[in-house]
DNA sequence: AATGCGGGGCC
DNA sequence: GGCCCAGCATT
């Protein structure tokens, strides 16, 4: 039975070995909520900032209700899947209007809030109750696999049940919030998806893909794939200093951020298609940008800018539902990617004008 | 059971 | 260019 080994081995290397990481530093169920959904499908060094940000911003529950969406999503902004800004703004208020701002802390109840799912309660009720149950995320499926040469694919209903199991068996239910750190990070920091230094490592000895020499096969996984081509013809439409910006509501990427009035269509638009399909005359085409094909994780979102120019009497239908917002105010919206850095770019050169 | 949802870093 | 990351919701 190497279970013992395997705990003990991995809790002594995370006392020897942890990052100093700031939501380690509290018990407060609200901070570590939010640290995990920052965290989610998102690397440490990239939400880091963004949690120092939301605990400065909203440092109770309550700050969080109250805000306005449009102001966590300008927060959230550049951070991606922002669902989870939705869902982290929701719950706030479900746990500040019905549940007297008290945050659960067992796993049955974070369950129930929207966009926790199996591996935050578990992260939340380890760390800050102590509840035995084993998280199940990209670094335990690493580990476990490796470490028992298990070749079920991880992303099947099958291999998530077999490594849920698994994963339950191998907790040290003595000291479940250290084990489910000391797991994690080890899979953060050792036991790497791209050329882990098996040689210096503390679970070598036992670990079965090292002794097979296979340690690059695990995780398995079953691999789908497509790349969705987009084309997004953005309108940039200047009428006497302001800007038409409209807010994203369909169920798409980037929904409810904001943007410009946009064409999609099968290919990006010229200029003359440009005027041609919002059938007015009298606009002025200023300037065409192209921006760097944005690569999603699903798709290929290729981006043009029309700057257009416009007066008072003229009324755009593609810009029926926008607001018409000052340049200098434009800071204030949530922008995907591509057009936030369009337009960071745009302002250490010269005016939109 | 499968699909959609972001962005960044690494190889 | 592909892979992966402290996953979840929806269909």
């Amino acid at each position: 039975m190497q279970k013992p080994t395997f705990q003990s081995s991995i809790l002594g290397w995370y006392y020897r070995h942890k990052r100093d990481l700031p939501w380690r530093k509290s018990n407060d169920p609200y901070i570590i909520w939010l640290s995990e959904i920052i965290l989610q499908q998102t690397r440490v060094n990239q939400g880091l900032p963004y949690f120092e940000k939301f605990v400065k911003n909203y440092p109770k529950v309550e700050d969080l209700a109250k805000a306005k969406e449009d102001q966590v999503l300008k927060d959230w902004e550049g951070l991606g899947y922002y669902s989870r800004a939705r869902n982290l703004h929701a719950t706030a208020k479900h746990v500040s209007e019905n549940l007297d701002g008290d945050f659960p802390r067992k796993y049955d109840e974070l369950l129930k809030l929207k966009g926790v799912g199996s591996y935050t309660a578990a992260a939340i009720s380890s760390f800050v109750a102590g509840e035995p149950r084993a998280v199940l995320d990209g670094n335990v499926f690493r580990v476990l696999s490796r470490y028992f040469a298990i070749s079920t694919p991880i992303n099947t209903t099958t291999g998530k049940k077999e490594f849920e199991q698994l994963a339950n068996k191998m907790l040290d239910t003595k000291s479940p919030a250290d084990y489910n750190q000391a797991i994690m990070e080890f899979g953060a920091v050792q036991c790497v998806p791209k050329n882990p230094k098996c040689g210096e490592c503390v679970l070598n000895e036992n670990c079965t893909a090292y002794a097979e020499r296979n340690v690059a096969d695990f995780p398995v996984k079953e691999k789908k794939k497509y790349d969705r081509q987009r084309y997004l013809t953005y309108l940039l439409i200047n009428k006497g200093g302001k800007i038409a910006v409209q807010q994203r509501v369909e169920k798409d990427i980037w929904r409810q951020l904001f943007q410009f009035p946009l064409i999609e269509a099968d290919a990006l638009l010229n200029p003359a298609e440009v005027i041609e399909s919002i059938n007015k005359d009298g606009l002025l085409i200023k300037e065409v940008v192209d921006l760097k094909p944005h690569k999603l994780s699903h798709q290929t979102i290729h981006c043009r800018i029309v700057l257009i120019d416009t007066n008072k009497k003229l009324d755009l239908s593609i810009a029926k539902d926008a607001q018409w917002v000052a340049k200098e105010k434009l800071i204030e919206y949530a922008f995907p990617k591509p057009l936030r850095a369009y337009l960071d770019r745009k302002q250490l050169t010269l005016p939109i004008d």
